[in-house]
DNA sequence: CAACCGTGGCG
DNA sequence: TCGCCAAGGTT
């Protein structure tokens, strides 16, 4: 009887992905940049934004060089904005500390901000074929059906046992490809519904393909009520079809992104608006935009004044700027932002 | 340790 | 339509 790895590299030499854009070539810097981009967030997804990154930013030190804004840019649309920002920090920090290059060193590469326990383990064995093991979300899902380990993988003692696993059955070779294979088995076989057991090269000894359980493992998080919250976005065009963006604070939601000014409701939205701007007239109120985060759901009605006139006094601040169409698109933005933007005709 | 941090797709 | 969650990490 052959180990788990042994069977996963058999599998992955005929069935696993070998096309993916960080794998050739596999470099560090792109496997840093791929594995950062795909934490909570699917491959077809990556794919797009990892292309535009590295083709503009094709080094290590051409991200420490960029300007976070450029960063953000790059990163718009893909969520979890803190991850671009200590992309770009720890790139600035193997410039200052590492001679521009990724660290080989498992503690010093996992100090970096932005780089966990499975991350430094996913580059060191990619990139340099270090035995290292992951605990991905595929590899959790993989392991507690193969070992039927019950509870919620993200609770501590689930996750404990879940890595203590994910050791245990790491290779000594291959550590390439090995943890490319059974991210691609959790990807495509072993996936969280309808999961393709008469495929899978571990359902011979899969605990919960024996016992039926696939269906009921991995166990999912306990769930809370979605907190709503409701917010007043200003938009605010003068003349030449500009608009007022206001970069958002460095903590919270989408942090250091530019957006629409934003307000607690109606009234102090158009206070707000004042002080900005020559109002020649009532707001037009726009549909409002439901927008789901992770831990809340935000319903944001952008209340929309045209033809106004700039007040010179915030020309002082730097945290707002009146943007043509193709600066804003240029810029970190919320998706539901730089969608409303680019739907601004229809209301036109 | 539990809350925080985006977005899009899927059943 | 809507709840769930995906190649997690930080505080």
């Amino acid at each position: 009887m052959s180990t788990l790895a042994a069977r996963l590299l058999d599998w992955h030499d005929a069935h696993g992905r070998h096309d993916l854009p960080w794998q050739h070539p596999r470099a560090p810097y792109r496997v840093w940049i791929a594995e950062v981009m795909l934490q909570q967030t699917q491959v077809a997804t990556v794919i797009p934004y990892f292309l535009r990154f590295v083709q503009t930013l094709p080094t290590l030190p051409d991200l420490a060089a960029a300007d976070e804004d450029r960063v953000l840019a790059l990163w718009s649309g893909l969520g979890y904005y803190r991850r671009a920002r200590f992309l770009h920090r720890a790139a600035r920090i193997c410039v200052e500390r590492h001679g521009g290059e990724l660290p080989r060193d498992f503690d010093a590469l996992a100090a970096l901000p932005g780089i966990g326990r499975s991350t430094a383990g996913a580059i060191l064995a990619q990139a340099h074929g270090l035995r290292f093991p992951i605990l991905d979300g595929n590899v959790k899902r993989v392991l507690a059906r193969y070992h039927g380990e019950r509870g919620w993988p993200g609770a501590t003692a689930v996750e404990k046992r879940l890595w203590a696993h994910a050791e245990s059955h790491t290779p000594r070779a291959r550590l390439a490809d090995y943890t490319q294979a059974i991210m691609d088995l959790g990807a495509t076989v072993c996936t969280r519904a309808q999961p393709r057991c008469a495929a899978c090269p571990l359902a011979g000894d899969c605990v919960a393909h024996r016992h039926g359980l696939t269906a009921e493992l991995p166990q999912a998080r306990p769930s809370k009520p979605l907190p709503q919250r409701a917010a007043t976005l200003l938009l605010l065009r003068d003349r030449d079809g500009r608009v007022l963006l206001e970069r958002r604070p460095p903590q919270g939601v989408w942090a250091g992104l530019w957006s629409l000014p934003q307000a607690d409701d109606a009234d102090a939205a158009a206070r707000q608006a004042g002080r900005y701007a020559r109002l020649p007239g009532a707001a037009q109120p726009l549909p409002t935009l439901v927008h789901a985060f992770t831990h809340f759901r935000l319903h944001a009605q952008p209340l929309a004044w045209r033809d106004v006139s700039p007040l010179p006094a915030i020309a002082d601040n730097a945290r707002l700027r009146w943007c043509t169409r193709a600066e804003a698109a240029e810029l970190g933005l919320p998706a539901p932002v730089r969608r409303l933007l680019e739907a601004i005709e229809e209301y036109a």
